[in-house]
DNA sequence: GATGAATGAGCCTTCATTCAT
DNA sequence: CATGAATGAAGGCTCATTCAT
């Protein structure tokens, strides 16, 4: 958690500080990020980071708790809507919002993608608190509603079905990100649609009864 | 690709810095791998090493192309059997297997796993040479072959398929190295089973016609 | 010595502050205790630490000082009891209550023999003030005393013979703070005493006529 | 131990170092000793002393063990006629060795003066090996077999007794070292003789049967 | 009188690479 | 062909002190 010295900066120099370290973050991982280059770029004496932050991991941290607001915000208006959609429905919206929120985003969603791909896992745990198996646990209540409803096959395993909806959606996040470079995200964004729902047809006989 | 140099070794030394190569690799990613570890773990001099290869780049890419041959070979005597095999069997054969090879080779597979996580693309495709569709490749001719059999539905996209196919393949791995730790390598391998056949489960019914 | 505005503070934020500075330096020699922990522990804002004392070596002059005036103040109460004791008696009384006094104020004490290994002696002069002899006067007249009573020999050198009882003083606080971590303080107060003994009756040997 | 690297540099560049890092050695403790400037005096890249030693650790060792060999050396020749000097006679030969030894020797003198300093006692049991006993047990020994010869009362505490002698010797070095700016060494000599066979008159009163 | 943001030098250590021998 | 000494930039982090508010 930044120190109060952080929070009682002007907007605009937390808002250069938060950007820069987004943008070094998102460019590498936690251990090759510079907290120099951070400082630097913001135009931040080094010291003055270390009186904001306990340290590069809580800078991190500040910075991956953002992300994870952003698109919590980016999600929340549209989560009561899922009543009304089945099972393959909702797991397309998640699909889609997740595109959408990398395109607007992408370094948000190159920061959580470097975040994913982290080996140390308690480092991973450190960073996340307790939320690591909130994703998993959302796609297992997906899953076991809809086989209440007749929607998923009973035979289905829950926990591994949870998996493999949790993976493909992080390789597609992967895939959209590396794709990103391409100026015409219109024509991309159909292109990546498109793949989702062909991803999605197969899924949805995966999992029927 | 290593210099000449590299080859006229003695066998001994040169298994011996290959084996501390892998050892190094297998624990970080490239950048934070250490050609100054390496060096002093095989009791080599540092500046031999630049005789041997260009760079550190160069190293890796021989480590990896190493990897990648051992994986082979694991494999190689296994194909020919293919043909008697549906769509399915081989595809579990395939996670089998390298469940199986990461058991038994587990650093040759964590480098492996890190060297897929790198997010630098040019760096992969660098590393990779043109191999880095053959994967993707061999899935398609898989499901191409099985959609003329009707094992598997004309309707899927045969990419997608592919992707899915490949991405579920190295969670797996992943899932795999992160539970390495356990010492009942024996019930741990009968779990990771058990899982492949569910995941497979769902597979089957996505694919099938 | 602090400026008129640490004196105009509330009490209770004088003594919170004093604390905390004595717990840092009881830690850490001068150079290495932290201005900023101090100011960081006491709640109280790094500028104002400037506005109280001209800068570290004043807040630790003060400090110093602090620790002074409480040993003396244990020991007043005692003093005037001397004229009742032998030579050796003061001098075992000394010690015993400088055991004592560093048991119940471990901090204090442990604040004064960090001082005494300072090896800068401009820096110490400087905190001393003139007090830096005042120890060794204190033993001087005693002996000299003594010859007079001719409870000393008239060949033992005054001033060597302070030298001596002084430093063995302060090695037993050394001695006494080191196996401070003990908890079974009391036996460990028993066996300081027994050791106290066990030196005075060589000194007591050294110096009789 | 320092690496081989540092063994293979000409004698000339070894001396250079070491003489350097004594010189910062025996002027600050090891924790504000700094290995910037040691490497600039030097006149070495800062790397390279990573290069000839494992760490600042590492470093302080061989110069700790220097000094102390140094120590050794000069005491060496003299230890064989310990057998015709009696109890006090060596005590006097070893204060009377280490007053020379330091004018002699003054870096090294104080660099093993600001160990004994040193509080952090696992840091001092790392740097000094198993011979941190060495000193007393010396001393002990020497106290033992003088009882034997009805030299010291057998109503003297041994231990007690080293290590009254073990702590009077630090302070004549502690004493010996500060008055060092002197220039007149030779009468600083006489005058430190002097008080040293003023404190012995003490010791041997203090010990005799 | 109180605040705390700002600073830049300094700390120890690791790094990949070069090059004279 | 092998060696390993040399390098200087970069890494994260701490520090005592100043000064505008």
């Amino acid at each position: 958690m930044p120190k109060q010295t952080f929070f009682n900066l002007p907007e605009e120099k937390k808002e250069k500080l938060i950007e820069t370290a987004i943008d070094e973050f998102s460019k590498q991982s936690f251990k090759n990020a510079s907290i120099n280059k951070i400082a630097e770029n913001a135009g931040v004496a080094k010291g003055s980071l270390y009186q904001y932050f306990e340290d590069k991991k809580d800078l991190y941290k500040h910075i991956f708790d953002i992300a994870g607001s952003k698109k919590q915000e980016y999600l929340i208006g549209w989560m009561h809507q899922l009543q009304h959609l089945d099972f393959i429905e909702i797991i397309r919206e998640l699909y889609v919002k997740g595109i959408e929120f990398a395109l607007e985003n992408p370094k948000l969603a190159a920061l959580a993608n470097h975040f994913i791909k982290e080996s140390d896992v308690k480092f991973k745990e450190e960073i996340m608190g307790v939320g690591i198996e909130k994703s998993n646990l959302f796609f297992e209540e997906l899953i076991e509603n809809a086989k209440k409803n007749g929607e998923v096959s009973k035979e289905i395993d829950t926990k591994v079905g949870a998996y493999i909806i949790t993976n493909l959606n992080t390789s597609i996040m992967d895939y959209t990100l590396n794709k990103m470079e391409y100026e015409d995200i219109l024509k991309h964004k159909e292109m990546l649609l498109d793949n989702v729902d062909k991803m999605l047809f197969i899924i949805r006989n995966g999992f029927k009864s």
